[in-house]
DNA sequence: ATGCCGTGGAAACCACGA
């Protein structure tokens, strides 16, 4: 089986590159993030006929969240992240497909940092790690999914000493995902790949693609049950040089069934 | 060192992204 995460930068000016990606890579559970479009308005019928359900947690404008499943249930747990009933940003949310427990997230940017928008992201991410020790302790397979908009360590930007005081790179950043990871999680690509340059964005200006400079901000972890079935990981990076294309590629990992 | 590009929504500019 084969789960993958994307932030798609807007599904609807995404569409066709959405659906060739699925087409041509038939991932089998998908996290979407950034759809950029109001609950009413996500593409619901295209999925479907691309062969996959969906359940969707959409905003106007900004954010936004879907888990797609190719010919499978999908039952919601849910769509918001727990501790802050104020927090009105859709990137949050939640099911059970197969057997395998889902979060899909999208984590604040934080910039300019410091600033009231890096104070959300640490809250976010103290609320996020809460919830996920509770998720790390259940007995079946648990899969946190998305764009944590963190690059974990050196390796994961093409020029760190530039990205020091940014809010995806910066020690208060660094130190949460470290965190969060210590609850006993699975990065998974870096568990399959602990030395290679993996970036999963690029900036769509200064030909930062056609450089490779890029960023490792989206990211899978996994709870032990999961991280047992983990048997392949890897970016689809030439859909980032398709036409009309996200600044983010598809990330996915291969997971042995049950 | 920097939104240089891109999206969405409102109103022919602005917010936001990483």
């Amino acid at each position: 089986m084969r789960i993958a995460t994307y932030n798609v930068n807007g599904v609807n000016g995404r569409l066709p590159v959405l659906l060739r990606w699925l087409e041509e890579s038939a991932p089998d559970i998908v996290c979407l993030q950034e759809l950029k479009a109001p609950n009413e308005k996500f593409p619901e019928k295209a999925i479907a006929d691309a062969g996959y359900n969906a359940i969707w947690h959409g905003q106007k404008s900004w954010n936004g969240v879907a888990i797609l499943a190719r010919g499978m249930q999908i039952d919601e747990v849910g769509r918001v992240l727990p501790g802050d009933d104020e927090d009105t940003h859709s990137r949050y949310i939640e099911a059970m497909v197969s057997g395998i427990h889902i979060g899909c997230l999208y984590l604040p940017n934080g910039n300019p940092a410091p600033g009231p928008k890096f104070d959300y992201k640490l809250k976010w991410f103290e609320r996020l790690t809460i919830h996920a020790a509770g998720l790390f302790k259940e007995k079946h397979p648990v899969v946190l999914a998305g764009d944590y908009n963190v690059m974990p360590t050196e390796l994961d930007v093409y020029k760190p000493e530039r990205w020091v005081d940014d809010a995806l790179f910066r020690p208060e950043t660094r130190d949460a995902f470290k965190t969060l990871v210590s609850q006993g999680w699975t990065d998974a690509l870096r568990k399959l790949y602990p030395n290679e340059t993996i970036y999963t964005f690029w900036d769509y200006f200064r030909n930062a693609y056609q450089r490779n400079a890029g960023l490792r901000i989206d990211h899978f972890l996994l709870n032990k049950p999961m991280d047992k079935r983990l048997v392949a990981a890897g970016v689809d990076k030439d859909v980032r040089g398709w036409e009309k294309t996200s600044d983010h590629a598809p990330v996915w990992i291969e997971v042995k069934d049950a």
